[in-house]
DNA sequence: GCTTTGACTCTCG
DNA sequence: TCGAGAGCCAAAG
């Protein structure tokens, strides 16, 4: 832990199955108001391995990991994590988040 | 080293 | 309720 990304992968990681989070919380717990840049980093995915389809938008929308929440797949995948997807948002999303503690 | 960009978020009309 | 504009920060060019 000591770049800016890499506390966002550290945390993005800590992301349980079946839970979500935001950039905004991510950010946040980071310390900083860099939103974007959370997206940014996550989009260029330099590990590859981080569960970039359970960071969501602040309002539980998919927002864009794949450009726009319009691949279907991610929300296939997203459901077999027991995360549901209604009209292009996540169910209960408030109770799903994932808070860094 | 400055400028541009971006998978965001908030506020206002 | 929805769309547009402004603000924020970090990484890449």
């Amino acid at each position: 832990m000591k770049t800016f990304q890499d506390k966002v992968f550290a945390l993005v990681s800590r992301i349980p199955r079946g839970r979500v989070s935001t950039y905004k919380a991510i950010a946040d717990k980071i310390g900083v108001k860099a939103y974007r840049a959370v997206g940014q980093v996550l989009k260029k995915n330099p590990y590859d391995s981080v569960p970039c389809h359970r960071v969501v938008c602040s309002d539980g929308s998919l927002g864009g990991y794949h450009g726009i929440a319009s691949s279907k797949k991610k929300m296939i995948l997203l459901k077999k994590e027991d995360i549901k997807i209604k009209n292009n948002k996540v169910e209960d999303f408030e109770k799903r988040i994932f808070i860094h503690y």
